[in-house]
DNA sequence: ACAAAAGTGTTCGCCCTACACCCATGA
DNA sequence: TCATGGGTGTAGGGCGAACACTTTTGT
């Protein structure tokens, strides 16, 4: 047997990817969702995604789309899951493999504005996608929320510079339950992970509230010593 | 744009599956691997994989695999991720998804003799494998301690019954770090998911370890009133 | 009788949780 | 001066970690 016929005559399928993009605005964590402009299922609610080509890796695949979509480049980007039932695309046989990723939507959002049909919702406003988008939603949160457990990726959503509150809200949203504001405070900082500025935000209080910004070689450095992020 | 023109002209890729499969036996975390047996790399050390096929899903196709290699069918099987490098497989651009599986070999390994030219290997024998399966098998290593820690998934490599001290062992292994005896015990044996039988396995001591059950009724209702499950 | 694994409780410290009031400031 | 969000400390309980001796029984 040689590599020829090894090869020769096995099924080729279509390749997809499907992003799955979480941002966070006003203290909400949103997703980008698309109205779909190609048919079949032309109009309807999607995420958005695209094929892999011949010489493209399927991560390189989900970071075109994202930038295609967003015009945004390097940005976090993690693989979720490979979804390859048979007839889980009504147009054809796709194997679809779903990433998600991380936006500044603060530091970004003008570059949405160029209308690729792109719409930042709300959890609780996601429609009804087509296919299986739906259970891709799903199972990009859950991972999000693992992930987010033990690892300091909640700073990807957030602008360089942030508030313990907005921080805050950040994991309530993820998590979708209250934490308590003097132990997550407690809890964050004695990490040592934070660099507290002289800045002050005061678009939400009269007070101000400080600015702290995520010293990611710090984190490395700890990690590096066995730390682990837990919040 | 009608279905056809979308679908049309898009690149088509080989699919594969790779299997991970974890055993557990004699105390030690064992792994199934071939030699092999076609071009290119013929005798080379390999995971067990295969190519989609047009009528099935990317499961499935991992189960037909374990099938086909260990004649096993119904065996716990888990999602590990898709590799979509261009250049991975040194044949062809080959997009693989990898699926982790945990067999019982105390009470299948008869089946095993029937020659597909695998070998089960200890995690410190195991040699140079082809292609990416080396960092296959070390992320599958580091998701199933992520998966063992929260989800009672040990037992699948577990004959039924089994004494404290091999599920102690078995943790060990995971862990690839000792565990106090008496810590151990105590934690499982309160989350109140282990049947006690009568019986006693005498093959390791004189006096005789008793033999327990997974009891997996009892750990899903626990699980549905949010009882979880950790070690 | 002895070797070899099974089995058994307690103490201590840490971390998580719950909880309520003062501060700074712009309007 | 008052309304609004920012910022702070403590006490109690639960859980994980460390740790050593007795039991059983086949040889």
């Amino acid at each position: 047997m040689d590599t020829t016929s090894f090869y020769a005559g096995v099924p080729r399928h279509l390749v997809a990817v499907d992003c799955i993009i979480f941002g966070f605005e006003n203290d909400r964590l949103k997703l980008l969702i698309i109205q779909r402009k190609v048919h079949p299922r032309l109009g309807e609610w999607s995420l958005v995604g695209g094929f892999v080509q011949e010489q493209e890796s399927t991560a390189d695949a989900a970071a075109r789309v994202l930038r295609q979509t967003t015009g945004l480049q390097h940005i976090y980007m993690d693989q979720l899951s490979c979804y390859g039932e048979v007839e889980r695309d009504t147009g054809a046989r796709v194997i679809s493999i779903a990433y998600y990723a991380l936006i500044r939507i603060m530091e970004h959002d003008h570059i949405l504005s160029e209308g690729h049909g792109a719409h930042w919702l709300e959890l609780h406003q996601i429609p009804e996608l087509i296919f299986d988008h739906g259970r891709m939603i799903a199972d990009a949160l859950k991972k999000l929320r693992d992930n987010a457990h033990f690892h300091p990726i909640g700073f990807e959503l957030l602008p360089e510079k942030f508030t313990l509150s907005q921080l805050r809200s950040l994991y309530e949203e993820i998590y979708q339950h209250e934490l308590d504001k003097r132990n997550f405070r407690k809890k964050i900082l004695s990490m040592g992970i934070l660099e507290k500025l002289e800045e002050k935000d005061k678009t939400t209080s009269k007070k101000g509230a400080h600015l702290y910004r995520f010293d990611k070689q710090q984190y490395e450095q700890l990690a590096k010593r066995g730390f682990v992020f837990e919040i």
